[in-house]
DNA sequence: TTGATTTCCTATTAAATCTATGGTAATATA
DNA sequence: TATATTACCATAGATTTAATAGGAAATCAA
């Protein structure tokens, strides 16, 4: 029941970018360095949202990535459930129609299908706005 | 951010257990074939509760497993932190006091205690009993 | 006491996941 | 154009998890 290192190593660079969107194209040299995280894991982490809308990307010197869009349109569940694949706890709940032949009698199931509702609508109430603002300042508004 | 099969299997070993509570001491061997589980695994898997008080054990013929207690009194939550260590999705919010030098600067760090919260709050509250009524009757009672 | 049953213990294998590394292609700047 | 910088790509090693397997110790029943 573990977030990978990278969905944590990912929503540390997302949240390092939006705190630094002022400076343009920001390099993973950086932000490896800031983040304390090998630069070659980065770089492979980072992959995931190469063909999506979320980052704009620059190579060559002096380039680097920025966000693409305001740091308030992205929640931490969409950020997470790309790197992870899904944030629900067990494979099963994620197709529909179930296809497990024990679902019918399963009393496992409904579990896990609260779990996941419970897990995604908490990380989707939180944006990378949240926080960056909750750093900078504002105490205890998150939990 | 899955349950591991551990955890899965000895969920179902124990609402198994719930289920047929009057049966008195029940094998791994027929749990196993209700379930669906090789029996192998779920010898390694139950030893897990051996050295505590969720379980009374009988070995040798006609022997097997019983719940200690009313199924009533077992939460989920607690069968799932026996099984998995931990219920948080990151290992350092688990060390008090936090052990991190980043913790004072990490800005995600808040958003895993606030999914640990969530989490383990939503797992304590069913117990082996709400799994069992749940099955035999009372739709939708729980999602 | 014998045989069948069942838990208990340990080792091994197979698969998936995590992390690190080396090299290639693109770009800006001097 | 030359050089330094940076993203991109593929692969290898390390670690963890999942599952299987063999056999020893305990217990019941005939």
């Amino acid at each position: 029941m573990k977030i990978s290192t990278k969905g944590r190593y990912a929503l540390r660079m997302l949240v390092d970018l939006a705190e630094h969107r002022d400076a343009g194209f920001v390099s993973l040299k950086e932000i490896a360095q800031r983040q304390e995280i090998s630069r070659k894991y980065l770089e492979q982490i980072i992959q995931i949202f190469n063909k999506t809308d979320v980052l704009r990307v620059n190579r060559g010197a002096q380039g680097g990535y920025m966000l693409a869009k305001p740091a308030a349109q992205y929640t931490v569940g969409e950020i997470l459930r790309m790197t992870e694949g899904s944030l629900s706890p067990v494979d099963c709940v994620d197709r529909v129609p179930i296809d497990c032949p024990r679902s019918g009698v399963c009393p496992t199931l409904p579990v896990w299908r609260g779990l996941s509702k419970v897990v995604n609508e908490y990380l989707d109430g939180l944006t990378l706005q949240d926080l960056v603002d909750q750093q900078h300042g504002a105490d205890d508004y998150m939990i």
